[in-house]
DNA sequence: TAGGTGTTGACAATGATTGTCATGACTGGG
DNA sequence: CCCAGTCATGACAATCATTGTCAACACCTA
């Protein structure tokens, strides 16, 4: 149950890898592979996106960044500050991002899963919704 | 706010749609189109793919089924019997699902949002775990 | 029973992600 | 500093679940 090996298959530091990670490190919404393909070609990069993909699932592997999976059922990244489990409140219309603890919620969650005879549970828990500014703007028509 | 219109696009009912409806009324675990469709096909509909595809996702706008994603990004879908909103235990092994409802974090989340100034929140919450009985199998190797 | 319309199914198209593999970039040792 | 040995990269092809198309069909009702 501890935390997994830090940096699996991270062996070198490239270029490539520290763009992306630079890029991460100034953005609080969660991105996708091609945003930030695109943005990296953008200010001039040459990187290719096959190693945005796997730079970014190697970045998840190592608990880098977080993921998360939009409706449409594609991978976004992030860059995230607090090294415990935590979650997500997203705002749908931005994509702002604020990591927020659940105690309750992981106490309710394995009360729960006792009760129905289940073991080693784990859960997967996103809250989203408009932030404080898109929900002005909103109101403001 | 209230419940989704019953039927938006289910006008008329045809031998598939009755098909599906009914492998899904002896299923307690989340299955996936494909499934569905190769069941199907194994007892000698001549049923379609894309048929099952726009079957399933009317039901899911008709509140008839409830869908979840796979970590690969597939939609898997049951019937529920819960009418209200309500998570999902499944047993990651067998597919057992258990409907739970969540006052506790429904509170937790509305009360998290309102915090940070997030207006129109909802959220998704997932548990999966193994089922007493796969727990079982399991322990004896 | 016939017509109007919602449905179907074979097939093509999509699009994010992954696989391939020859070329290029790190790094530690000499 | 230079080189070999790896690991990493990137252009391109391949996957594969899901969606789009559209002519042929099946409901349902008047
Ligand atoms: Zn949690
Ligand atoms: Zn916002
Ligand atoms: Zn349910
Ligand atoms: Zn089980």
């Amino acid at each position: 149950m501890a935390t997994k090996p830090p940096a699996e298959n991270m062996a070198r530091s490239t270029k490539q890898r520290t763009a992306i990670l630079e890029l991460l490190e100034h953005d609080d919404a969660f991105r996708s592979a091609q945003d930030l393909h695109a943005i990296l070609r953008e200010a001039g990069s040459k990187i290719g996106l096959t190693t945005v993909y796997r730079t970014l699932q190697a970045f998840a592997e190592a608990d880098i960044v977080d993921v998360m999976r939009l409706p449409g059922g594609d991978h976004l990244y992030r860059l995230c500050s607090a090294e415990e489990h935590h979650h997500h409140l997203v705002c749908r219309s931005c994509g702002r991002t604020v990591e927020v603890a659940g105690p309750t919620v992981e106490r309710w969650a394995n009360k729960v899963a006792a009760d129905h005879g289940f073991t080693e549970v784990g859960h997967t828990l996103e809250l989203h919704g408009l932030c404080a500014e898109c929900s002005q703007s909103f109101k403001a028509q």
